[in-house]
DNA sequence: TTGTACGCGTTATCAT
DNA sequence: ATGATAACGCGTACAA
């Protein structure tokens, strides 16, 4: 039950040759007679011969594929990078290799560990919900394995990041509640610890403050599981609103919990009263929800194209760079009927 | 710009011994000296040493790792039955590298081409929507390597394969339709060359006879591109409604279809009379629709895991499998109110 | 109990 | 213009 496939050495065996010139035939060498170089390349073709990369791998060091690390590719915003990833990659030879950690820190680490020994040339990382600790990757990188963060950026490693404005994205959608008369308007967020989380979270404050609306700590929930936990965003939600200060408007972060929180309130009998509300999302289904979701929509495609761009330069470049930047991309903002239900 | 990592080389060096020492030490050989062993395997730790799985592979000619070949990632159905065949997967040791084909050909090829070239051990693989010639998956397979299909398989290359029962699937959905007092039934499905679209067809043909309904040729329109190319879909919408012989039903085939299917609709503004539509969907989202979607709807996770159940037979099956078999699982008919609404 | 040599497939270096 | 050999990292048959 094996694969067995053709190798440099069965073409010289049958040619009467000897490896290095099949290898140098192949790979058009100046110093190969024409002749010899013909018949070489018109008998692999003929048996379909197809050079073993992983021996070229072990050999090179490296294996012309990246790898993708992401929480969840059942997620609209992460699907969509990867399709955005994937148009640069292929443009450019390189191969893709695509994992998910569900939010877990360990799967994650396992993927990153699988990624870096089986000689990817360079990774594009989307850390977990869990990932609080970051010093394996760090020490990956150190170690000169190419790494470009996006959207969940690990920010105290040094290299290129690509995100989109966060705080933006979440001070205009409160904005936006605000300016339609709501006042108590909670977020619900992922784990405490991601950096979009606190960007997200300041932007949020920013407009309260902006809007001399007072914060109210109570209102914030943190999802540690991304909403991979549906009980975790369940509890939040029917804890939010049975506090005597409950909510008339939500903002929540991400694909994944803007999608079960819209399901619960539905399902939840304890929830009686409309609520307004707004979600970090790339589905496009959203329009066909009832109401229609208003949404912050992140550059997904964009993004996963630049990380891709930005890892490219740091595998091809001649000499380490030192000198990295973060892109931060535009997000816009959907209104469409969820946050527009008129006040009672 | 170079990734190093340790090696059972610098092991030995640094501590006096031969490699062949190192690697059975690490290997917990019963040869080695206890004192050696432990020496060798504190200091491994101690310096992180991860064996490199390229030279592993390279010598063995297994990786431990399996391939996923499906169309499209950001597909409710394919991310559900890739999450189930990593359960599997992750609990029998293996690694689980997906790639998708955006329903190209092409891209088909040379994913596959890779992961075999990348001594993965085995492939899961569901074809695309594109996929007329199945020669080049026939020649690998004919060589040796493990594969197992699944929804989308190829009937004439003799393997294991899971499908759901995509013809009960159909007919079931269209009897329910005609139940409801529906006569002129549209399918929109996927490419004709597929194996599950001719089964959704035999269904929902089988259906009509039952109820003495005369089939309509021009009632069926497939999408070549799986639902990729929105155009195809929205001209097959728009040319079903213009013709005189419009349709006051439709099922369709596929989460992307039927998404796309229902898009196309909500914005057309030709289509003015309600139209009764159940969809081939493994969304979680659909009941958020409005209205919310009726759908047939296969287990995808459980598919998945039986994929990668059978993946492990074969490759770990210490004589070449000669019978194999086609599991066949229950798809469930799911009625929410898009297939309800009353005809006028 | 430990070491030496080989092979997996390829290419680069150094002969011839 | 072509061939022989070493090297990439590992495990193992064989030697000691």
């Amino acid at each position: 039950m094996k694969y067995e496939s053709v190798t440099i050495k069965d073409i010289a065996q049958q040619l009467n040759l000897s490896t290095s010139t099949v290898s140098r035939a192949l790979r058009g060498s100046y110093e190969i007679s024409s002749k010899t170089k013909k018949l070489v390349v018109d008998y692999a073709k003929k048996i379909n011969y197809q050079p073993n990369p992983i021996a070229l791998s072990l050999k090179e060091r490296r294996s012309h594929s990246i790898g993708i690390i992401v929480p969840e590719i059942a997620n609209s915003f992460f699907s969509q990078a990867i399709d955005g990833i994937e148009s640069v990659a292929y443009k450019h030879g390189y191969h893709v290799n695509i994992s998910q950690t569900h939010e877990s820190f360990e799967r994650e680490m396992i993927n990153v560990q699988h990624m870096a020994s089986r000689s990817m040339d360079g990774l594009l990382v989307s850390v977990s919900a869990e990932t609080n600790d970051s010093s394996y990757l760090k020490n990956l990188h150190e170690r000169g394995l190419p790494i470009v963060f996006f959207d969940r950026i690990i920010d105290e490693i040094d290299t290129y990041k690509v995100v989109c404005d966060n705080f933006k994205g979440a001070y205009n959608a409160t904005t936006h509640l605000i300016k339609q008369g709501y006042k108590n308007i909670a977020h619900i967020t992922s784990s405490s610890h991601l950096f979009i989380t606190k960007k997200r979270l300041e932007g949020y404050k920013k407009a309260l403050e902006d809007y001399k609306i007072k914060f109210n700590e109570n209102l914030v929930r943190y999802c540690d599981h991304g909403g991979m936990d549906i009980e975790e965003v369940r509890n939040n939600i029917i804890s939010l609103f049975s506090s005597k200060n409950a909510p008339d408007a939500i903002i929540s972060a991400g694909d994944r919990i803007t999608t079960v929180m819209i399901s619960v309130m539905k399902n939840q009998s304890s929830i009686k009263k409309k609520i307004a509300y707004i979600g970090f999302s790339n589905s496009d289904l959203t329009d066909m929800f009832s109401p229609s979701l208003s949404v912050v929509r992140q550059p997904a495609f964009e993004m996963g194209k630049t990380a891709m761009e930005l890892l490219i330069k740091i595998i091809e470049s001649k000499r380490p760079i030192k000198e990295f930047e973060t892109k931060t991309m535009e997000s816009k903002i959907i209104i469409k009927e969820s946050s527009l239900i008129p006040k009672k």
